[in-house]
DNA sequence: GGAACTCGCCAC
DNA sequence: AAACGTGGCGAGTTCC
């Protein structure tokens, strides 16, 4: 069946290569099917009782907006059709009305109207509780979705291979990859509803710094290379270090009450920066963000980061973008010269031929720009290493009769239902196949992979999950 | 009355 | 020359 069934998709033309990447989408196919199948507990009472809640926090934010003057035009523009929810008539209350500068577009070339563009108005009275009201009708929604599509208190998301044009997968009906992690109470919220099965702790396993790492396989930066392999060298401290002119910057202060403007500094390098230029953005947008960052950040010989720019003569926005811009150009000419060659070679060799292979051996045609191309081998060749984990994972765990099995997976990361008794047993095999055999799968890894874990209690919801060492 | 679209927002 | 890659989904809105 599965050699028919192989021969019939191949039509006739098979190739190792495309052999292999059929293997691991069969294999990845069937495991996570078993993730499906198990699905994952979710508390429908506490669903409900906080969809109650929410109302409620909603209905107060309406009757305080109904008090402004924002509120009181809407009203008199829109009387009984007045909605909260509608982004148009927000749109024609702030931008027409109201006469409000709008700083931001939406693809259309409309105002926008998301939360970063109304912030920049936030000293108007109402807009800070549209955005919280907004931040609640979301959440609610969220909720809403869990309900109806839990049977019997269970959640089944789907995890697709079919849809997306990276050859990575995807989630639906829950998705479960778009669950809140970042805005602390949100995640408290909505991951409070999400369990393991009984008498299990939910472990999740996820690759380090992955996409970096898959860059190194395609265009073998030697500098890129030192920087994943390394542990003493780290990159986003030394761009934060470049970006903001310092001579220090001790990433183990990350989080540090006495000095939190280091956090903000390296994350903002991180964020606003080097995965912005690894995507494709440019130096005038980066400069932007990094320059909302910077504000209020006190350094560790006591002066603000604002004063500390001023002495390096680059006190304002215009001058800072030239710094910017600087570093941008030492970042792809010297820094990663190598990969930016890869960059120029490897979208040279997709336009002559009109297609480009990956390591795992899928090919993607169609029209696509610089960034596509070249983003793709790397965010599809990430996933397929979870995967392949991921299959062999729920393969090893089935063979050897544990009670552990799939949850799920999100990119990067696999989630399991972990027995816990078979903790120490299951999660280090985790991290041998996904650090070591894995190697062995694919002699084309040429960085060392590396893996972080975080654990739920016995029976204790998700937003509970602690970091733990393998 | 449903399909298709835009917008906003969540994840990696 | 232009300027952040990949998704899913809900609400509102418009099209047919």
């Amino acid at each position: 069946m599965y050699e028919r069934l192989k021969e019939k998709i191949m039509l006739g033309q098979p190739r190792p290569i495309m052999n292999a990447a059929y293997d691991l989408f069969h294999n990845g196919t069937i495991a996570l099917a078993h993730a499906e199948l198990n699905g994952m507990r979710i508390d429908v009472d506490y669903c409900v009782l906080q969809q109650k809640k929410l109302a409620k926090k909603i209905r107060k934010e309406e009757t305080a907006l109904d008090a402004t003057k924002m509120g009181r035009l809407w009203e008199h523009i829109y009387g009984t059709k007045k909605n909260y929810n509608a982004d148009k008539q927000l749109r024609n209350i702030l931008f027409s009305k109201m006469k409000l500068k709008s700083y931001m577009e939406t693809d259309s070339g409309l105002a926008s109207t998301k939360a970063e563009a109304l912030s920049y108005h936030d000293a108007i009275e109402g807009i800070k509780g549209l955005i919280r009201r907004r931040k609640y009708a979301k959440v609610n929604t969220t909720f809403e979705g869990m309900i109806r599509e839990q049977v019997d208190g269970i959640l089944h998301p789907f995890f697709n291979l079919n849809t997306v044009k990276t050859y990575r997968g995807s989630s639906s009906n829950i998705n479960f990859q778009n669950i809140p992690n970042r805005d602390f109470e949100v995640m408290n919220m909505i991951r409070r509803a999400i369990y393991p099965l009984p008498g299990y702790q939910i472990a999740a396993i996820d690759y380090g710094s992955i996409e970096v790492g898959t860059g190194c396989f395609y265009h073998k930066d030697p500098m890129m290379m030192k920087y994943v392999s390394d542990k003493s060298t780290n990159m986003h401290r030394d761009m934060a270090m470049q970006l903001f002119m310092l001579d220090t910057l001790d990433k183990e202060h990350k989080g540090n009450e006495i000095n939190p403007g280091e956090n903000a500094l390296y994350q903002g390098a991180k964020g606003a920066f080097v995965f912005a230029q690894f995507y494709g953005d440019y130096y005038v947008h980066c400069a932007e963000g990094l320059w909302k960052i910077k504000k209020d950040v006190m350094l560790k010989n006591g002066t603000l980061l604002e004063k500390h720019l001023k002495d390096f003569d680059v006190g304002t926005l215009k001058k800072y973008t030239t710094h910017v811009k600087e570093v941008e150009t030492d970042f792809w000419e010297n820094r990663f010269r190598i990969y930016n060659q890869w960059k120029e070679s490897f979208y040279q060799e997709y336009l002559e031929n009109g297609y480009f292979d990956m390591l795992t051996g899928f090919r993607c045609q169609g029209v696509m720009n610089q960034k596509q191309v070249c983003n793709s081998p790397m965010q599809g060749t990430a996933f397929h290493l979870l995967l392949w984990s991921f299959s062999e994972v729920d393969q090893w765990l089935r063979k050897n009769k544990m009670k552990s099995c799939m949850m799920g997976q999100i990119h990067d990361e696999m989630l399991l239902h972990l027995w816990p008794s078979e903790r120490h047993i299951v999660l280090p095999k985790i991290k041998q196949i996904m650090t070591e055999s894995i190697r062995e799968k694919f002699d084309w890894i040429n960085v060392p992979l590396s893996v972080d874990a975080d654990l739920s209690g016995v029976d204790r919801p998700w937003n509970e999950k602690k970091g733990i060492e393998i």
